[in-house]
DNA sequence: CAGCATGATGTGATAATATATCAGGATGCC
DNA sequence: GGCATCCTGATATATTATCACATCATGCTG
């Protein structure tokens, strides 16, 4: 399978990248599994039994998925009932490792293809499938950050996510 | 009062203009008001009591309000009940005719400054306060709808809302 | 004017998302 | 093993959002 700066979803279906001129150990399956297992751990957290099945759910699903997408995914897959605040906790702490991201306009979750990579997020999300692409683009983020800096705004955490149709949906 | 182009907030205490070079008649207190049930009416809405109510209500807020802050508000005002699914149609209408906007990252909604100018919006969003400046940058919007497009993405709404501290936070 | 069409709002229910609290269990460390 | 700490489960509750349908207001039309 061919590594790409642009995670697209599907994720075997990706096919263009922009303004992503590094490299990265871009996951899939299990390989993304351990890295996430490896970015958690290099943080001092433990990487426990329902940690992995909350990561492996989340990562299974081919779009941003909510809380409670999620929790049922687990549910099914242990074979029990798993309570959602559970599961909330986990993605919370995924989120501030960067493992997995929050998708405000969309609340909903996204595991990160390549944690230990730092980057501000730009999502593409489409209104049709309910895809999301996940795009790289430092400059284009730094000039956002250098706008609200401008105003004496000091930026944490850029939100960017641009709602419309991707190429699929026309 | 100044005109600026930059509406912090609180609505009063604005400082800067960036990336801002034209005309707009940003409005304040009444006149915004007439300026919002101008950009009603010209869409062929009607401008009703209730509307006029919420309206008021949510320009009334310094910052971003969720629809159950604005319902509270509207409730006090009326001397009634009203209910929440009421202020959520007539948010959305607002939303649709760009005289509010919703603030994704935040669930909540915040009165436009100028309704009849269309911008792709950006939100400075301070996580001390819950304040908001809205900042347009018409360059900066277009790169990122540009960056989108590369994609084969059609870009319909990009949300932009940069978390972070705002300068009277630090 | 009566009747009707249309759109706005009210009512009541319910769904979906998110957080709080606290007890008990697992884990790591010594 | 014992202790401290972190993690999870259970339960409850808060917040945000939507739906279906009844009622009301307004203006048009015959």
């Amino acid at each position: 399978m061919p590594r790409l700066a642009v995670s697209a979803i599907p994720p075997d279906s990706v096919a263009m990248a922009i303004h992503h001129d590094h490299d990265h150990d871009v996951s899939s399956g299990a390989a993304l599994v351990a890295a996430a297992e490896l970015a958690l751990v290099t943080s001092g957290e433990q990487w426990t039994s329902m940690r992995a099945a909350v990561f492996a759910a989340l990562s299974g699903f081919d779009r941003p998925a909510s809380a409670y997408d999620v929790t049922e995914a687990v549910s099914q897959a242990q074979g029990r009932r798993v309570a959602a605040n559970s599961v909330y906790r986990i993605l919370d702490l995924f989120v501030a490792n960067n493992i997995a991201t929050r998708v405000e306009s969309a609340n909903a979750y996204i595991a990160n293809a390549h944690p230990g990579c730092q980057h501000d997020c730009i999502f593409l999300v489409c209104d049709a499938c309910g895809r999301a692409a996940h795009v790289d683009d430092d400059q284009l983020s730094a000039r956002i950050r250098e706008t609200a800096a401008a105003t004496g705004f000091r930026p944490e955490k850029p939100v960017v996510e641009v709602r419309g149709r991707c190429a699929a949906c026309g």
